[in-house]
DNA sequence: TTAATTTTAGGAATGATTACTGATTTTGAC
DNA sequence: GTCAAAATCAGTAATCATTCCTAAAATTAA
């Protein structure tokens, strides 16, 4: 029942702090990898599913396929680049408080949160294909 | 390269066009064969992406693991039922149109587009289970 | 130190989706 | 209508992200 201190998991939480971009469960696999070799992928799966069941990180998907984890569990949006499929945060305070209650004026049902995923070319890989 | 007609793809379209909600490629699947016993599954798949990538239906991914299929092609958000898992239809045109524009202030790159996906309870579930 | 409990590594299993292949359908020209 | 080229199909195998399983290792409280 209790949870038990692990290395492994130490390691994934610290890992994730020191990202802006949200990893998928590969990418902290193999970064951890480098460090302490002989982690396992379902590890890393394990520990990343518990510590976002306990809320200590959040899990989402942007339509990519993949799950992705991210440090900072506070409510914000994310970008997902078309070009290079990075996901970035989108900070978008004042809207996203109004947002649900605008929702709800047009549906029946309760309305407990809301996810935002804007699409569309990232600052790098505008500078790269100006076209786009 | 040119398209040809098929009975399949003819008959997935018109199942599409006949739901509200937004059905998996398993559902369009297990329906479709009611009528028509030998349909493939490989095939509900391959025309539902063949639909979606010439913009005549939709696809999106609500976070539950499976690819979705809209016949409303038109911009509208999406609510998701945290009880049921149902997926239905938001419409917010006053916001949408401004949501984009509003999240480039703080972002610098380009923003093509969103997607947002609300959660909580349907009506359904709350007539049901009115504790939440 | 010990014993109960949790966690791990590694590999097998799952399940949605995609790819492959030989047979069937569609289409446009004759 | 017939025919051949091209698209599509049914059926099945393969892929790949994620989950599950198990014996061994690590953690914890007494």
């Amino acid at each position: 029942m209790a949870l038990k201190y692990s290395k492994q998991r130490a390691m994934i939480k610290d890992f994730l702090q020191g990202r802006k971009d949200h990893p998928t469960a590969e990418v902290v696999y193999n970064n951890i990898r480098e460090i302490y070799p002989k982690i396992s992928l379902g590890t890393v799966y394990r520990n990343l599913v518990l510590l976002s069941d306990i809320g200590e990180i959040a899990r989402f998907r942007v339509g990519d396929g993949y799950e992705h984890f991210d440090y900072d569990v506070r409510n914000h949006n994310h970008f997902v680049c078309n070009c290079c499929k990075k996901v970035a945060d989108i900070e978008m305070d004042d809207i996203n408080n109004k947002i649900d209650e605008i929702a709800a004026k047009s549906f029946p049902g309760k309305i407990d949160g809301h996810k935002i995923y804007f699409y569309g070319t990232c600052e790098d890989c505008l500078l790269q294909n100006p076209q786009l």
